[in-house]
DNA sequence: TAATTTCTGTACCGAACGATACAACTAGTT
DNA sequence: AACTAGTTGTATCGTTCGGTACAGAAATTA
């Protein structure tokens, strides 16, 4: 990640980007999210990013920091639904609520379709153990977040005690990336919706 | 699929093949579905097949050739199984079996982990668009399987008449590919089994 | 205006990619 | 034994890969 120069700290010195950092990076994303981190090549982004190489390389690393920054900042632009969810009162229609804005951002014609979290887990075999590293931490911190809100609502006795909450943030983990690759394969939000509302049988009583 | 010449159909003539041709091809199979198809490189098959490129070639034609040979090979391999469970007299039980039957492969420590159709599915965007016509034609046919064992179940009034068998079906598949997924990012077959005690609650009572 | 800083564009690097030409080799056929 | 059909190993093809050196362009600073 040396050399990776972030948006302005201080006013602009020399000559300015004539690229948007986080258009650019959007950009990079649905190239990796589409084609995957092996069949997206460099020329393939920099097309898609309307910048040349040399300055992909300086303002982003390489294409692995690329790939990983892209991988943060999906992270980072779905953690505020993600958190508005679970924070609802009822952990069950937190629950519930997730998977639908799952379902609307899988199937969204104005993205590259499915889940780009399970595009990434695919390709990360021939990734460095550095970069399956850091995509274990973050699968780790989403199901830790999951587990943490059904732990809160078997305290609030919204769930049964004795409910086993890596169980059923498992359960909902597996729900949750079915409908990505459901969604790749072309379904539409309406039909991903009708999934969701028998997955939601699954919640114990 | 041009020069590929499969097992002998009559005796053979020439200097006999040096390696078995469906144990190179399952060892293909493990290639892509470890790395991806545009991961796994040539040399990465050869390697692993015991072979070198102009037998490859030979054989089972190109890259693509023999990709497409390894999914075909994965849906008859799993075909008799499939079609075992899906003939159970309950379609509700073979449904129960059917995952089960899918979790222990998916995380058996015999295979690379996971599913390789859904690792096929997310490589495919760089393939050509006569095998994403293949794979599409593979997934609509479990998708038709899957709604032709339900109707059954309608008809013999299993399922309350009315039912939306395609939107069920749908719902298998969704939780069908997400243990797959789960599966690939290392929970064990118990985890998964209970899983699928909490998906199976999803059937229409 | 001169100096400095940063970014852009071209042109290229060595390595790895998928794919083959070709000769040596090994079997069955005559 | 001579011939033919098919396989194997080596050595290589042209292309694309990820990654960079370098000169010129565009801004700020003085």
């Amino acid at each position: 990640m040396k050399g990776t120069k972030q948006p302005p700290t201080d006013v602009a010195r020399g000559r300015p980007k004539a690229f948007d950092y986080e258009e650019a990076l959007d950009t990079a994303m649905r190239v990796f999210w589409t084609r995957g981190y092996d069949g997206a090549s460099l020329t393939n982004l920099t097309d898609a990013m309307g910048i040349n190489r040399p300055s992909l390389y300086a303002t982003f690393g390489n294409k692995e920091d690329l790939f990983q920054l892209t991988l943060e900042r999906y992270a980072q632009q779905n953690a505020t639904v993600f958190a508005e969810c679970l924070s609802h009162v009822s952990a069950r229609a937190g629950m519930d609520r997730l998977l639908r804005e799952a379902a609307e951002a899988f199937a969204s014609p104005a993205n590259p379709g499915g889940c780009f979290w399970n595009q990434a887990l695919m390709s990360c075999a021939t990734a460095t153990s550095k970069m399956q590293r850091h995509m274990k931490k973050m699968a780790a911190g989403f199901d830790a977040t999951l587990v943490g809100r059904l732990e809160r609502a078997v305290a609030d006795g919204e769930l049964p005690p004795g409910t086993s909450t890596t169980d059923l943030a498992r359960y909902f983990s597996v729900v949750f990336q079915g409908l990505g690759l459901q969604a790749r394969r072309g379904s539409t939000r309406d039909e991903l919706h009708r999934a969701i509302d028998m997955a939601m049988r699954g919640w114990p009583t």
